[in-house]
DNA sequence: GAGCACTGC
């Protein structure tokens, strides 16, 4: 520790501008007397204030690490966790994995001398798993907590639950203004009156508000509604070009067909007005790119040109761009819902929140001030919504019910939720996990297998098919299409421009029974013929991160099998070729069925699909085999609503007998 | 005939 001391006082961060310059640097007394009187702080600051990276080794320093204790910093994002430690460990002077780690998905970096951790907040609910309690933590800040991401509102809620039981346990949130009385009010409920009545928090808690380093940007709103925003979008691009200062453009748009059609019109417009005048740069910008083709928006534009970055909600609050001056802000982005009364999910463009916005605007004033054109007028702004409607309430909960299940939550419905859930999603959830055979009719988690589901990285009906898969035969093949089925359908590069490529590509590997064995063909070659390579991939039109993901996927999954007793033969079955093909090709299917069995449809004569009970018509996605191909009854993965039409992705055809045999309860009444 | 964003000892 002398040495440290020594040296910190003989050298200056140079990477960095010095901690003692940042805002937060003037509250540091004060958030530490907070947090040492109260067990509850919430911190208001804006990216940049030096929350994340100062108030953890303000509270080391505070000797919050004593006597083994650790504190925890949590991130929604793997990303944001791994940089942030490394940051960290710069300016305290010891290499990521000693004092400062961080533990993600595949990657546990921190040791026995680690005292500042920074985790997914998915990987801290996970360590809750086995210390309920959580009790190697003094203090746990959940940073972003205003984001709302399902496994936040999880660990908020789980959080309460153990400051009951610790109250000396410490817990910081770092939100944005407008919901920090929330947080302070859902962590007050059910606390005794005293003598701070009358005040939100009363001794439980208190806000504190960091002035983050922001310079002020403009905000300007259309006189007249736009009739079609991505035109608009693309003459704003071009106004701003022709009658502004320098600096870099961020133009929100909500998709990748919105986002390439105006990255054509920028160019061709470039082309054409501007022949001689500073260059423009249009670059597109969503997640569907590979990691590779996103590293451009970070380059340095060539001299004498602006950027011009197009890009979904990413840039909203997952990725930063310097040098951004001008924010375009659409009004709207895609969002995610879920029906309970169909099952189907839905992928439609919303007009997007007041917190939205003002996060998006807030991209423009990173390194000077600048500003935000919003492509609505100043009364639809005034119409929208506080915030966005958080995840919990338009989510999926089967995965969550688990979980919380899991942690030893008995009673869902009376569960603090920082939001509580519609009750059909709670309902709808506890019905799948019950035909499934994950809880019983108390509603309690079954031994092994609800147990055992809750542990897996898997949504519960490819978590049954996995467990399933040792009494079909097929394990080491069920361990791979699960590996596959979780990348989420990044298997293959889409090529912009040659869109034939890939349907070729995906021919090669095409399995006539489906997806499924599609992609443990493509598994399977992948780690034999493709030797793991990048370029074999790219011939391929295959991902080559996504693959390598996949086998570290399946790599987990199988260690967990293992400490079940469950052991994968790999060298009688490792290939689909040592044994009889289609016997084995039967078993994973049957498999699959097993699991899947809620999600069964049956093609029509004009090759469309009906959902069992008749009710709704269904068509293969085109990236589907099953899309041009016959079949009678098939199992799918996911299905989705997008515009009018109802999609299945990843589908393989079963035998309606099957059905019948694996869920003979579900399927009694038809 | 077509994909918002994340994530899991």
């Amino acid at each position: 520790m002398a040495s440290e001391l020594e040296l910190s006082s003989t050298f200056i961060p140079s990477l960095y501008k010095p901690a003692a310059l940042l805002p937060i640097a003037r509250h540091r007394q004060n958030l530490l007397y907070l947090i040492e009187t109260f067990s509850i702080t919430i911190v208001i600051g804006h990216t940049g204030s030096g929350k994340t990276t100062q108030l953890p080794q303000y509270l080391d320093q505070a000797g919050w690490t004593t006597e083994g204790k650790i504190i925890g910093v949590t991130q929604p994002r793997r990303v944001a966790a791994t940089t942030v430690a490394t940051r960290v460990a710069e300016e305290m002077r010891c290499k990521v994995g000693e004092e400062v780690g961080y533990s993600i998905r595949f990657e546990d970096v921190t040791s026995a001398a680690t005292r500042i951790k920074f985790l997914t907040d998915g990987m801290l609910l996970r360590e809750a798993l086995v210390d309920p309690l959580l009790s190697r933590y003094s203090v746990i800040m959940v940073d972003e907590a205003h984001e709302r991401s399902l496994s936040t509102d999880v660990l908020l809620g789980v959080l309460k639950k153990i400051r009951n039981m610790r109250p000396e346990l410490r817990i910081v949130i770092s939100s944005a203004t407008l919901q920090a009385e929330d947080f302070l009010r859902f962590f007050a409920s059910g606390e005794a009156k005293n003598e701070h009545d009358g005040e939100v928090g009363g001794g439980v808690g208190r806000i504190i508000s960091i002035e983050g380093r922001m310079y002020p940007v403009d905000i300007l709103f259309l006189e007249k509604p736009a009739e079609d925003y991505v035109e608009r979008a693309v003459k704003t691009v071009f106004d701003i070009h022709t009658r502004e200062a320098d600096g870099d453009i961020l133009l929100f748009l909500t998709g990748r067909e919105e986002i390439d059609n105006a990255i054509q019109k920028i160019s061709e417009g470039a082309a054409i007005f501007h022949p001689k005048a500073q260059a423009l740069l249009p670059l597109p910008l969503y997640a569907g790119l590979t990691n590779e083709q996103q590293l451009y928006v970070f380059e340095p534009a060539p001299e004498n040109t602006r950027k011009v970055i197009v890009s979904t909600n990413i840039a909203e609050a997952s990725v930063t761009i310097d040098g951004i001056v001008f924010v375009i802000d659409c009004g709207f982005a895609k969002l995610r819902a879920y029906n309970p009364n169909t099952g189907i999910e839905t992928l439609t463009a919303v007009p997007i929140s007041k917190a939205s916005a003002t996060q998006r605007a807030g991209r423009a004033g990173r390194t000077k001030p600048g500003k935000c054109f919003r492509l609505y007028t100043q009364h639809s702004y005034e119409l929208l919504p506080e915030t966005t409607t958080s995840e919990i309430q338009r989510s999926n909960l089967a995965s969550v019910v688990l979980q919380l299940k899991a942690l030893g939550i008995d009673n869902i419905v009376r569960f603090g939720f920082l939001t509580t859930p519609p009750a059909e999603l709670v309902i709808r959830a506890f019905e799948l996990l019950y035909s499934l055979g994950a809880v019983d009719d108390y509603a309690k988690l079954t031994k092994p297998l609800g147990v055992r589901m809750a542990e897996l990285a898997l949504e519960p009906m490819m978590g049954k098919a996995l467990l399933s898969a040792p009494s079909f035969g097929c394990l080491s093949e069920v361990l791979s299409v699960a590996a596959m089925i979780s990348l989420q359908g990044s298997v293959w590069i889409l090529h912009e421009d040659d869109k034939k490529a890939t349907e070729n590509a995906r021919r090669k590997f095409a399995v006539e029974e489906g997806d499924h064995l599609t992609y443990l063909n493509v598994y399977h070659a992948f780690t034999t013929k493709g030797k793991k390579d990048s370029k074999w991939c790219r011939d391929h039109s295959l991902n080559y991160q996504s693959l390598s993901r996949a086998v570290s996927i399946r790599t987990q999954l199988k260690r967990y099998l293992a400490r079940y007793g469950i052991q994968a033969d790999e060298s009688v079955s490792s290939t689909m070729q040592q044994s009889d093909p289609s016997k084995l090709s039967e078993s994973v299917r049957r498999c699959l069925t097993a699991g899947y069995f809620a999600h069964a449809a049956k093609m029509q004569p004009d090759g469309t699909f009906k959902t069992v009970n008749g009710g709704l018509t269904l068509h293969a996605h085109p990236s589907s085999l099953m899309f041009n191909r016959k079949a009678d009854w098939v199992i799918f993965h996911e299905i989705q609503e997008n515009r009018d039409k109802i999609f299945i992705r990843d589908v393989t055809r079963v035998e309606k007998n099957w059905l019948l045999e694996y869920a003979p309860e579900y399927y009694k009444v038809s």
